[in-house]
DNA sequence: TTTTATTTTTAGTCTACTCTAAAAATCATA
DNA sequence: TATGATTTTTAGAGTAGACTAAAAATAAAA
């Protein structure tokens, strides 16, 4: 199987199933595709029949689509590349972290692989980018860690935060705003049952209140 | 006039128009455009009517076009960028300077002015690219310096090698198995005046012979 | 199980960019 | 200045990717 060279749109078309399959291992509706793509579901079918021509994925009309081994080694090379991009733009160039994501979409499209490992290298081998996300290496495997929702904690322990689960904007601002980052310690001081307000200390300092719709989006591991 | 969105291929043709120029500085015909860009006479006759309009260049049937002042600006800034990404590729992710034309043609086309700004701030705002071309600033203008061909050298001077006038990938390698890098010291030892053969000096290592092919494409400054 | 609602596919069309072939204009040469 | 060569433009058509509207298939509700 020789490098096959895609469009930029197939790429996308393949990382929107990628990103769809993480989350629910069944066949990839139509539909789904068409909300990640931002596109009409007609569009998909044409695109997603051109793909399944060309091996990357496996089509049955009416069931959906999943990526054929060929294809989900393209969208795991793109997630690979996004990730580094990102990780190059918060660790190197300064930018923060809700910023990268739409920069990282157009770098991950640029074809070298020597510029990927190079890129890699300069970074110092990351396995996970700005957000906690997994970089996967360049045979595909992603590194896994102990990870759970800081939402699930007990009261009285301490957490470290290893990722975020939203990579919205506005909800990675807000957790600036908060002075929650990557890396920080969290202490659950107090946990109201009725509506899961959390009351926790960042790094040691005054504690504040957080709302369910942060903690259920903030992966933590123990801090031994 | 707000910012104005271009297709990758609409730039492509700016850009051409732009690189054309800059040797002569007359209307440029549809032909050198469509070798430039690799395309038919035909394709480039729709696409500059369609820059015309959007009043990116001046377009005289049968006479060619010039860039207008806006066109010029967003090639520039194409330049520009191009420029920054090959010096990133070099300086920092230790590129050899005749594999990264390709990859920044790539990487110039992303859009984003937060990421050249902080781009050029983390390479230190450089002044000129790995090949000694000058890396136009924001505001679109080149810092010019004294230069001329190591072929018009006088004997018995030293230079410093400043750019090369030539891109070509085997030229940029034959001058790597010379050992001749931009900032060198060239002392010119004779000159054949028969067929312009020159013995030079690099960095004071023992003596080498350069065709008329090699020395007419390099840029010298005097080593004051 | 029939009816209704939703999803997916087909059909036809549009835009951006490309091509080849032929016509028109310009340039070069006798 | 006429004639031939070259360049440029026009005309017609193809591909990739998108759209809307309508038809077909599937899922949900009565």
């Amino acid at each position: 199987m020789a490098e096959m060279v895609l469009t930029q749109t197939e790429e996308d078309y393949l990382k929107a199933v990628f990103k769809i399959n993480e989350h629910t291992p069944e066949q990839v509706s139509t539909n789904a595709i068409a909300n990640i793509v931002e596109t009409s579901a007609a569009s998909v079918t044409d695109m997603i029949k051109k793909l399944a021509v060309k091996g990357l994925l496996h089509y049955e009309p009416y069931k959906g689509v999943r990526l054929s081994s060929q294809g989900a080694k393209i969208a795991t090379e793109l997630v690979r590349k996004h990730r580094l991009w990102e990780t190059f733009l918060v660790t190197k160039l300064g930018f923060s972290w809700e910023d990268v994501h739409d920069i990282a979409e157009q770098l991950e499209h640029v074809q070298s692989d020597m510029l990927v490992d190079k890129l890699n290298a300069y970074l110092g081998f990351p396995k996970y980018d700005p957000h906690g996300d997994p970089i996967p290496n360049a045979e595909g495997r992603f590194t896994l860690r102990e990870q759970s929702l800081l939402s699930r904690s007990e009261v009285g322990s301490k957490v470290i935060l290893v990722g975020v689960k939203k990579h919205q904007k506005d909800f990675l601002k807000h957790l600036n705003k908060l002075k929650i980052s990557l890396g920080c310690e969290i202490h659950i001081q107090s946990k109201e049952e009725y509506d899961s307000l959390l009351s926790v200390s960042i790094d040691k300092n005054y504690p504040i209140t957080l709302s369910n719709q942060i903690t259920s989006n903030l992966f933590v591991r123990n801090s031994q």
